[in-house]
RNA sequence: GCCCAGGUGGUGGAACUGGUAGACACGCAGGACUUAAAAUCCUGUUCCCGUCAAAGGAGUGCGGGUUCGAUUCCCGCCCUGGGUACCA
C-alpha cells in the first residue's frame, strides 16, 4: 500500500496518548534529561508555521535522548494569563477564563497533530488555582525575605528582626532603599508597630514603592514600556503619561552581580549573554562628593554636598562644571533668586517633552544655570552647577561632574555655555571634539601629573578616601522591577492592608482566588478592576487591588513540572532534586531581558533560601529563530483615472504598465505561480478577473513582511498536515535552515521531503506494495551508507545542526534505493535513526519489521562502526603550487612516502615539475595535498 | 551612535579545526514510461568563452593582507537583520 500518511499519523498519536508513551518517571536508574520549550501564550489566532519550530527541534532532541538512554522529562503548558484575553473580555463581556480555555483546546489539537512526545499528564497552565496559588506562594517568600550582602544571599526577615532587636542597625549590610535609618537596638524596640513594619518595607526583596511609570488615563492601568509607541499606548493610540504611583517592586537590583556572574557558568548563545550583560549594565567607577559653596547660597538642606558617579574619576582635575538632572531634589534649594525665572522655565520645557522629543533632541544642547558651586574636593575650585536633561534622574546620582575635555556631551555643553575646557592629558587632542582617551600622562593634574591612566586612577581613588570625600564605586543600570499591574487577568496579589500597612495573608488562605466583576474595566474612581469584585473582602482588611505582571507566572514554571500535581508543595523536594534543572531550554531571544533574567532572579532566591538545588535554571540555551511572512503580490492593472481594473498583470510585465500592487493570499500561489482558477474563487470580485500572463503564467511578486493576517502570508501548519503529513512537515521544517537563523517561511521545498518520504517507505516495499523484507546478510555498501548515517544524525543533533540531517537522510535513502537494499538489520537501524525527526512512519515500520508496538521510542540508538567506512582506494586531489588540480586514485594503505613516491612519477606532475626537484610538499592529516615547485 | 549576528547559483541552503566551493532540495530545461494525466525514473543546470566535447578563464558583498592554499584568519569599507539608546 501506498504511503498512507494520515492513518498511520492518526493510529499512533492515538497509541502515544492512550498508553502514556511519554510519560516520565521522577525516579529511575537511568540518568536524567530535561528538555524544556518556552510554553506559549494561548492567543486567540492559533498557531501558525513559525510556533512549532522551536517545539520540532527540542522534540527531534527528546526523543534521541531517550533513544540514547536517558529518563527524559519534556512538558508542555500554557502561559495562560496575558493582556488580549482581558482586551477582549472588554470588548466582549466574555470572561477571559472562557476564551483562554477555547484557545487552549486549539492549541492543543494544533500540537497534537504534529506528534510531539509531550508528557501531557504534567500540563500547567499558569492561571489555574492550583498553579497560581504556588505563585503567591513565592510572592510571599520574597516578601519575607531581605539580601544580606555579607553572606551574598537572601535571608528571612525574622532573622533580620532579630538583629534589629539585638544590636539595633549596626553591622547590617543590606541591599535596601536609599533611605534607611540608622538606630539601635532601643530606638528599634520603642518603635510601634507601624514605624518598624515601614522600615522593613525598605528590606524587603518584594516591596512597595513609589516609582514612575507609564501611566494611560484612558486605558486605566499601568503600561509597560513595549506597550507604549511614540508616547501613545500600542492599543487604542491614547496619550500616555509619567506618572509617580504606589507599586509593587521586586529588588532584582539584589542580584545584580550574581545574575552578571552566572552567565559565565551557562552555555547560552553569546549575544544573548551579552543582550543580560548589557540589561545589567555594570560600571566600575567611583562616587564624589562635591561641597557645595556656602557662600555662594545659604542652603536650609542638612545636605553639604552633591554626590556623583563617574567610571573616570581620573578626569577629576579635568572638571570645570557639575551637571544635574531638572529633577533632582536639591535643585529647588540651589536656585539662586536671580537664576530662578531661568531654572523654572528648563524645568517646565522638560516636563512637556515626552522621552521620545528627549531622545530626539539628544543632539541640541540645552540646560540652565542654578547660580550655585561646588567645590572640587581635590583642588578647592569654584565649579558651577547646571541643570541638563541629559543627565538622567534614574542613573546614578542624577548629577555628573563634567570634563570636557574628555566627554563629548559635556564638551559641546561647555561650548554653548562658553565654559572652560582644560585638557588632562599630554595626548589629548581637542581643538574640534572631546578626546576621551586613557594613553598619555597627566598634565594640570596636581599630584597625579605625570602619571599613567592606571596609577592615576588609584591615586586619586585613595586621596578621595583619605578626605571623605569620595570613594571606589560600582553601579548597575538595572532597575528594580515593577510587579503590579492595574489588571484583571493575572494573580492576585496575597496581600491586604490594614491601617495603611500591607499584610500577607497566610498560607491556609492560599491560593487567594480572582474575584468575579462585572466588568473588566476601572473603576469609576480610578481603581484597578478588582476593585469592582463584591463580596471580596480580607477579614482583617482590604486587599490588594493590582495583579501580579505577565511574567510571574513564567518565572519558575518548569520546577512544577517536576510534579505537577502536588498540592502540598510547589514540588516535592525528592522531585527537585531529581530533576534539578533544566538541560536544554529552547525558545526566542525576544525574552532575553525580560523572561530569561526575571527566572534566573527567582531561581537564585529559591536556592538561597533552600528551595531548589542549582543556581542556575537553565544549563544550555537554543535560540530558534523568527519565521518570518512571504508575501505574494499581484498586480492590478489601473486606468487613466487610477481605479483598479480586474486585469491582473504577471510580475515580469509590470514595468510596462500602470500597475497597483496587491496582497494575495500565499496558499494558491505556488512557485510564485498564481493559480488563476483558485484566484478567481478567491474573492467574489475577482471572479471574472483576466491575465496577463508571461510564458502562459502568472508571476507573482515576493516580499518578506511579518506573518499576519492581513496581508495573507500566514500558512497554517493544519493545512501542511492535511496535504503533506506531520512527519513531512516535522522535517520540512528543519530542512529550512539552521534552526537559530530567522527565516521567511517558504513552502515551495516541501515536495522533496515529502518525497523522501515516500522513497523511505517504498524501501520496504515490492512493486506490487507489499511489505518485503529480506533476511541475508547485508551488503558492505548497504552497512557502509547506514554507518554514514548513524554517525551523522548523532553529531549533526548533538550540535543542533538538524537541516544537515535531513539532508543526509536524502541521501542515505538514494544509495540504498540505487542498492536495491531490503534488508531488515539495516531497514531497522535506519528506522531507530530516523525516528527522532519522522516518528510517525517509523512507528509503524518499525511494527511491520517484527517489533512491539511502543517499544520504538526506547529502542537504543545503534552503534556507529567505523569499519565499514573505510575505503580501499580513493580519488586523490593533488595541487601545485595551490592552482593546479589533478585527480589520483591512491590506495589508503600506502604511506606519505610511497603516496609522494606515485604522486611524483606521475605524467602530469613530471610536467610541471620539469625534471626539477620540488620545494616543499604539504602533507595534511597524512595526505599530500599541494607541491610546491 | 554603540553592541551582536549575517552577506555563497534563479531559490532555501551545504562546506564541522584553512585543504576538490555550490552537498542536499526546490525551480527550470530535456528525455523515458503513459491514450492522457498523476506518480515515478533518467540527464543537464555557478557564470563567461567555446555551436557538442575537450581545454581555458572568473567566482563565496567590495578593496587589501597573511598563506603553497582563504567562504573560513587579519585590516579597511558597503549592505541587511536584531538589540540598545544621552548610563556619566
Amino acid at each position: 500500500m501506498d504511503y498512507q500518511f494520515k492513518d498511520i499519523e492518526q493510529k499512533w498519536q492515538q497509541f502515544w496518548a492512550d498508553n502514556g508513551t511519554f510519560k516520565a518517571d521522577n525516579s529511575s536508574a537511568k540518568p536524567k534529561y530535561y528538555v524544556l520549550d518556552m510554553f506559549p501564550y494561548p492567543s486567540g489566532a492559533g498557531l501558525h508555521v513559525g510556533h512549532p519550530l522551536g517545539y520540532i527541534a527540542s522534540d527531534i532532541f527528546a526523543r534521541y535522548k531517550r533513544l540514547k538512554g536517558f529518563n527524559v522529562l519534556h512538558p508542555m503548558g500554557y502561559d495562560s494569563f496575558g493582556l488580549p484575553a482581558e482586551q477582549y473580555a472588554i470588548q466582549t463581556g466574555q470572561h477571559p477564563l472562557v476564551t483562554t480555555e477555547a484557545n487552549i483546546a486549539t492549541y492543543r489539537r494544533q500540537l497534537d497533530q504534529i506528534g510531539f512526545s509531550f508528557d501531557w499528564s504534567r500540563e500547567v497552565r499558569t492561571s489555574s488555582p492550583d498553579y497560581y496559588k504556588w505563585t503567591q506562594w513565592i510572592f510571599m517568600q520574597l516578601f519575607n525575605s531581605w539580601y544580606n550582602k555579607d553572606a551574598d544571599k537572601a535571608e528571612s526577615i525574622a532573622k533580620l528582626v532579630e538583629h534589629f532587636e539585638k544590636n539595633g542597625s549596626a553591622g547590617i549590610n543590606a541591599v535596601c532603599d536609599e533611605e534607611v535609618l540608622s538606630f539601635s537596638a532601643d530606638e528599634w524596640n520603642a518603635m510601634d508597630n507601624r514605624a518598624q513594619q515601614n522600615e522593613l518595607l525598605k528590606y524587603r526583596l518584594t516591596y512597595l514603592r513609589e516609582s514612575t511609570v507609564n501611566w494611560c488615563p484612558a486605558l486605566g492601568t499601568v503600561l509597560a514600556n513595549d506597550e507604549v509607541k511614540d508616547g501613545f499606548s500600542e492599543r487604542g493610540g491614547y496619550p500616555v503619561e509619567q506618572k509617580k504611583m504606589m507599586q509593587w517592586s521586586m529588588r532584582i537590583t539584589a542580584y545584580a552581580e550574581r545574575l552578571l556572574q552566572g552567565l559565565d557558568t551557562i552555555d547560552w548563545p553569546e549575544p544573548l549573554k551579552e543582550m543580560q550583560r548589557n540589561w545589567i549594565g555594570k560600571s566600575t567607577g567611583a562616587s564624589v562628593k562635591f561641597p557645595i559653596e556656602k557662600t555662594a547660597q545659604n542652603l536650609q538642606s542638612a545636605t553639604h554636598f552633591i554626590e556623583v558617579f563617574t567610571t573616570r574619576v581620573d578626569t577629576i582635575f579635568g572638571v570645570t562644571f557639575l551637571v544635574i538632572a531638572p529633577e533632582h531634589e536639591l535643585v529647588a534649594e540651589l536656585t539662586t533668586p536671580e537664576q530662578k525665572a531661568e531654572i523654572q522655565a528648563y524645568i517646565d520645557q522638560t516636563k512637556k517633552k515626552s522621552e521620545l522629543d528627549r531622545m530626539a533632541d539628544a543632539k541640541t544642547v540645552s540646560g540652565a544655570f542654578t547660580g550655585s558651586y561646588v567645590r572640587n574636593p581635590l583642588n578647592d575650585e569654584l565649579v558651577p552647577i547646571y541643570i541638563a536633561d541629559y543627565v538622567l534622574a534614574g542613573y546614578g546620582t542624577g548629577a555628573v561632574m563634567a570634563v570636557p575635555s574628555g566627554d563629548q556631551r559635556d564638551f559641546l555643553f561647555a561650548k554653548h555655555f562658553n565654559l572652560n575646557i582644560v585638557p588632562i592629558l599630554d595626548t589629548q587632542d581637542i581643538t574640534t571634539e572631546a578626546d576621551p582617551t586613557k594613553e598619555g600622562k597627566y598634565i594640570n593634574s596636581d599630584f597625579i601629573n605625570g602619571l599613567t591612566y592606571k596609577e592615576a586612577t588609584a591615586a586619586v581613588v585613595a586621596k578621595l578616601e583619605e578626605l571623605g570625600a569620595g570613594r571606589a564605586k560600582i553601579n548597575f543600570r538595572m532597575r528594580d522591577a515593577i510587579f503590579g499591574r492595574q489588571r484583571y487577568w493575572g494573580e492576585p496579589v496575597p496581600v491586604y492592608f490594614k491601617d495603611g500597612l500591607p499584610h500577607l495573608i497566610t498560607e491556609q488562605e492560599l491560593p487567594l482566588l480572582l474575584p468575579e466583576v462585572d466588568k473588566y474595566l476601572p473603576t469609576e474612581s480610578g481603581e484597578p478592576p478588582l476593585g469592582r469584585a463584591t463580596n471580596w473582602k480580607h477579614p482583617e482588611g482590604e486587599y490588594e487591588l493590582s495583579t501580579m505582571p505577565g511574567w510571574a507566572g513564567s518565572s519558575w514554571y518548569w520546577y512544577r513540572y517536576m510534579d505537577a500535581h502536588n498540592d502540598a508543595a510547589f514540588a516535592s523536594k525528592e522531585a527537585i532534586e531529581y530533576w534539578k534543572d533544566v538541560d536544554l531550554y529552547i525558545g526566542g531571544s525576544e525574552h532575553a531581558t525580560g523572561h530569561l533574567l526575571y527566572s534566573r532572579f527567582w531561581n537564585k532566591f529559591m536556592k538561597d533560601i533552600g528551595l531548589v538545588v542549582e543556581e542556575e535554571p537553565f544549563k544550555k540555551l537554543i535560540n530558534q529563530g523568527m519565521i518570518q511572512g512571504r508575501s505574494n503580490f499581484v498586480y492590478r492593472l489601473v486606468d487613466d483615472e487610477g481605479r483598479g481594473t480586474n486585469t491582473f498583470i504577471s510580475h515580469g510585465l509590470i514595468g510596462q504598465y500602470k500597475t497597483s500592487p496587491l496582497h494575495v493570499d500565499v496558499n494558491i500561489v505556488e512557485n510564485e505561480v498564481l493559480n488563476t482558477e483558485k484566484f478567481k474563487k478567491w474573492r467574489d470580485d475577482f471572479a471574472n478577473a483576466e491575465f496577463i500572463l508571461e510564458n502562459g503564467k502568472y508571476i507573482c511578486g515576493v516580499e518578506v513582511e511579518k506573518m499576519s493576517k492581513s496581508k495573507f502570508n500566514v500558512v497554517n501548519p493544519d493545512d501542511l498536515c492535511q496535504r503533506y503529513g506531520a512527519d513531512t512537515l516535522r522535517m520540512y521544517e528543519m530542512f529550512l535552515g539552521p534552526l537559530e537563523q530567522s527565516k521567511p517561511w517558504n513552502t515551495n521545498g516541501i515536495e522533496g521531503v515529502f518525497k523522501f518520504l515516500r522513497k523511505f517507505w517504498r524501501l520496504f516495499h515490492n512493486d506490487a506494495w507489499e511489505f518485503k523484507v529480506s533476511d541475508n546478510e547485508p551488503s558492505k555498501a548497504e552497512l557502509k551508507s547506514l554507518h554514514k548515517i548513524i554517525r551523522k544524525v548523532e553529531e549533526d543533533i548533538e550540535r543542533f545542526s538538524f537541516n544537515t540531517s535531513v539532508s543526509s537522510f536524502m541521501i542515505a535513502i538514494n544509495e540504498l534505493t540505487d542498492l536495491k537494499c531490503n534488508n531488515r538489520a539495516i531497514l531497522q537501524d535506519l528506522v531507530v535513526v530516523l525516528s527522532s525527526y519522522a516518528p510517525h512512519i517509523c512507528e509503524e515500520l518499525w511494527v511491520m519489521l517484527g517489533n512491539e508496538a511502543g517499544s520504538l521510542s526506547y529502542a537504543p540508538y545503534p552503534k556507529f562502526n567505523p569499519t565499514y567506512l573505510v575505503e580501499d582506494e580513493f580519488a586523490y586531489p593533488i595541487s601545485i603550487n595551490g592552482k593546479t588540480k589533478m585527480n589520483l586514485n591512491i590506495s589508503l594503505s600506502l604511506d606519505v612516502s610511497a603516496i609522494e613516491a606515485l604522486v611524483r612519477a606521475n605524467a602530469d606532475v613530471q610536467r610541471y615539475l620539469d625534471g626539477k626537484e620540488p620545494k616543499k610538499v604539504i602533507v595534511v592529516k597524512g595526505r599530500i595535498v599541494n607541491i610546491v615547485v
